[in-house]
DNA sequence: GTGTGACTGAGAGTCCGTG
DNA sequence: CCACGGACTCTCAGTCACA
């Protein structure tokens, strides 16, 4: 069982990213921040920070809260 | 209405900290911390990583969904 | 018991490109 | 559309002395 904060933490984010059915692209304008970024928080690679958190969850109109569950 | 998420975690730290009736020095050690740093996380002045908002939820004995409450 | 400033190494986060 | 890389800048992690 995985349970490094920051892998779960990505798969959350792609999770809630393909239900919505948008591309780390555009979750990354959305949230403004670079693409390649996103993709890196999705395989679990970045440690991200609160602020960065918080643009997520409004990039993808969730609660910050949703991330971990 | 402050919503720096920096600001509210502090202050979200301090509450739960408080109302277990612990020190600074208390909660660094449970978390494996530094005091100093504890008190810079209450005092919003340090952007926090997920790891250790984990960490501190741990420390708390809490899930770190109550930090965005 | 806590607030604060200063500090260094590590890693957060960007920008460019490739297959 | 995404994984992955190098090279870069900026900020956080973590500690200390002192108020």
């Amino acid at each position: 069982m995985q349970d490094d904060p920051v892998i779960n933490f990505g798969k959350r984010v792609r999770d809630l990213r393909d239900s919505r059915a948008i591309t780390q692209d555009e979750l990354a304008h959305l949230a403004g921040m670079d693409r390649s970024y996103v993709g890196q928080i999705e395989r679990g690679e970045k440690n991200i920070t609160i602020r960065n958190i918080h643009k997520l969850a409004n990039a993808l109109q969730v609660s910050p809260k949703d991330f971990f569950d």
